[in-house]
Formats: structure tokens, C-alpha cells, sequence
DNA sequence: GATCCGGGTTGACCTAGGTCAATCCGGATG
DNA sequence: CATCCGGATTGACCTAGGTCAACCCGGATC
């Protein structure tokens, strides 16, 4: 499947449109492809679009005092990302986005969004489901971070993430569940005993 | 300013309404007092309704295995409460919503709120504005706890909740940021010296 | 086949923050 | 005025997870 009917497919489990509609849509998008290791958004910046992800995978994380890196989230295909603080209030990120695969994607930036809003309003819905559930998943990470021990965060991290799970580093898990690496390494070692 | 007018004026702070779609609007609120200490949801429960806060304040929290509490949102007047998790995926919450004042409340259930989308569709904008910004606040808690020791989370709580800070008891604050009371206690000791 | 490099592992040690229980304090309640 | 109750404070001790540096390992690269 190509990117185009990728993202055609996610629009259409929230919203139905018309060929046309679709059409007009796909037009307001930008296709981009990145190289492993190459960032689509840096610290500093301001993020000014929606990221669509065909393929590949990518993580935005911040760089803490110590320059230790927290990954905030892991965007694999069908799956849009974007730096929400920075994009909604307007103001530089503190995020770095960063492809961890080869990726390519589907840019849809904030004007044209609005655009889209403007000629297609059922946009909003698909929007404001898409953010819905997103922001649910955040509250129970929130939830999860204070309540739980590190082994449980992983437990869940595995249920949750299966999929993508293998593909990752024990680095990168260590950090989206907020341990060293260290500290993660040992963890499994005493899981598998 | 009565809580109808102060509903109103937060949707259109996001939208604009002609005084007809506003009495619309009102028709499918439903309002509800709940005392100091009362339950607008428990653990367990299927949440399907939004409330908005009129007067008064109100947290949502989980209890951990321990039966410690931790507070995921607190909302004071002008702000909605929902349990996202159990809402958006209908299934039951692990949140308690409790009032922690005697509030006032506009209720919006689930079905009124599908309804309000079908006859005036300029609400999906409303609700996703509204969800956006939640989001983008949501993310930034996360990386806060990530990255940041608990006296730097408390700082930048007391910059963000100045106005409610102070009705608030040592005890939430800590549960808030993420700490136990008695090392909170601590903390604020070492700050004042 | 040597070198390098980015993981992952491990040991020895450290610290932020937790635990538990006792005590204190102020303001309702009777 | 005495009692109670829900915070807040404090001391003594504990532990999950961090730190730092050394080492290992597999698979590119030359």
C-alpha cells in the first residue's frame, strides 16, 4: 500500500469523505522521506505541521541538563507526530524528532490545516477524535509513570508496543519507560531468571 | 456570573454561536451540585459524560495497590473533568473524580455531546481545540516528570497553578508532583532556609 | 583479519525520594 | 473548655533506580 492510500485509510475509520474530498486533501499534503538518524524537528524550532508516517518509524525526545535523552513518543507507519506544545501555543519546542528508520512521510502544515478545516470541517472531527484518543493514552501514561515500578511500566510497554517492540534498541525502551540503560539491563536479567 | 454565561463564554473563547444554537447548547447541560469530599465518578465505573465546572474545584486521581492516592488533574471553575481513558474507549475508568469544595457542575453526556455534533458540527472544532491544548499540556507533564527533579515540577507547578496553589493542601500539591507528603514537607523546608 | 563502533552487561558505589511511626498544631465540634 | 481530626513535621531507616567506568560482543568497514 502507498502512502497516499495509507493515510487515506486512517482518515476513512474516523470521518467518510468523497473521491473528490480526498482528492483535495491529498493535494494539501507534502510527501518527505528521511534517513535513519536525520531529525525532522530540532529543539528550538518551531513545529509548524503534522507529520504523517508511511513507513518507517520515528521517536521525538528531549535532552535533559545532563544531555540524557527521554523519549516522549515512537511514531511507527500510520501514525502521525508532532510536537503538540510547540504547535499549539506557538512558541519553540523542546523536542527533537528524530527517524530512527529509513522514513517516509506526509506533511500536512499548520496553514494548510487550516485550510483544510476551512473548505472541509468534517477534518475537525477526524482531528479531534484523533487527539481524544491520544490524549487518553497520555493521561494513562501519566497514571503509569506515577504509580507504577519500572518492571511494571515494561510489562505494560510490552503488551501495548508488541508490534514495534522488536524493533527498538533496549536503549531506546529504557528511555520511553523513564530507566537508564543500565538500570534496564539489569532488569531483564532478572526477568529471565 | 451565573454558570451558564461562564460555559458560553468559554465556547466562545473557541468558536462563535448565534443565541439560538446557545440556548441549544444549554438545553443539553444538566446540572448537578456535589459537596466537599463527593464522588462525581469512581473507580471502576463507565465515565460517559463531560463536566464543566461552574464553581468550586475537583480532582481526578488513581489509587496505586498501596491505596496511595495520585492526582492526574485538578480543575477549577472554567475547566472540564473527564476520565479520557474510560470516555474514549468506553470501557471502565481507574480514575476517581472527587470534589474537593462544594462545586457546581454542567453535565454533557455522551450521547448529548454526539447529538450537539450532528445538529451544530462547529462543536467538533470547539472539542478539539479544547483537546488539543489539554494534549500539548499532557505531553509536557510527561516529559516534566521524565526529566525534572521534584523540586524543579514543584517550581514550575507553582508558576503554572499560582491562582489555585494556594487553596490546595500540601498533601495534593505533593501527590500532584509526584511525591509523598512527608518528603514534600522536606522540600519545602530546605527551599525556605 | 584487524579495527572500530554502537549496543549491551556488569561491578562498586551513590542518592533522591520512600516508609513508618511519633509528634505537633490549629481549627471544628460538642 | 475538652476532644477530635486532618493536615504538617520530623527522625531513623530503607530501596529503587542512577552513576561511572570497565568490559564484552557482533557485525560493518577497510
Amino acid at each position: 500500500m502507498d502512502g497516499q492510500a495509507l493515510i487515506l485509510r486512517n482518515v476513512s475509520n474516523y470521518i467518510s469523505i468523497t473521491g473528490e474530498e480526498q482528492a483535495y486533501f491529498l493535494s494539501l499534503l507534502q510527501s518527505r522521506n528521511y534517513h535513519r538518524k536525520e531529525y525532522l524537528q530540532r529543539e528550538g524550532s518551531n513545529c509548524n505541521n503534522f507529520t504523517f508516517i508511511t513507513t518507517g518509524c520515528v521517536k521525538s525526545y528531549l535532552l535533559d541538563q545532563k544531555g540524557d535523552e527521554h523519549i516522549l513518543t515512537i511514531a511507527p507507519a500510520d501514525w502521525w507526530v508532532v510536537d503538540y506544545m510547540s504547535f499549539v501555543f506557538e512558541q519553540p519546542g523542546n523536542l527533537f524528532i528524530e527517524a530512527i528508520d529509513n522514513t517516509s512521510t506526509l506533511i500536512l502544515t499548520k496553514e494548510k490545516r487550516e485550510e483544510l478545516f476551512r473548505k472541509l470541517p468534517q477534518f475537525e472531527r477526524y482531528f479531534r477524535i484523533l487527539t481524544e484518543r491520544a490524549f487518553a493514552v497520555s493521561q494513562q501514561r501519566v497514571t503509569d509513570i506515577l504509580s507504577l515500578t519500572a518492571a511494571a511500566r515494561f510489562e505494560k510497554f510490552q503488551q501495548r508496543y508488541a508490534h514495534i517492540a522488536a524493533s527498538l534498541t533496549q536503549q531506546q525502551i529504557a528511555s520511553f519507560i523513564g530507566v537508564t540503560p543500565a538500570f534496564f539491563s539489569r532488569m531483564l536479567k532478572a526477568k529471565r531468571k
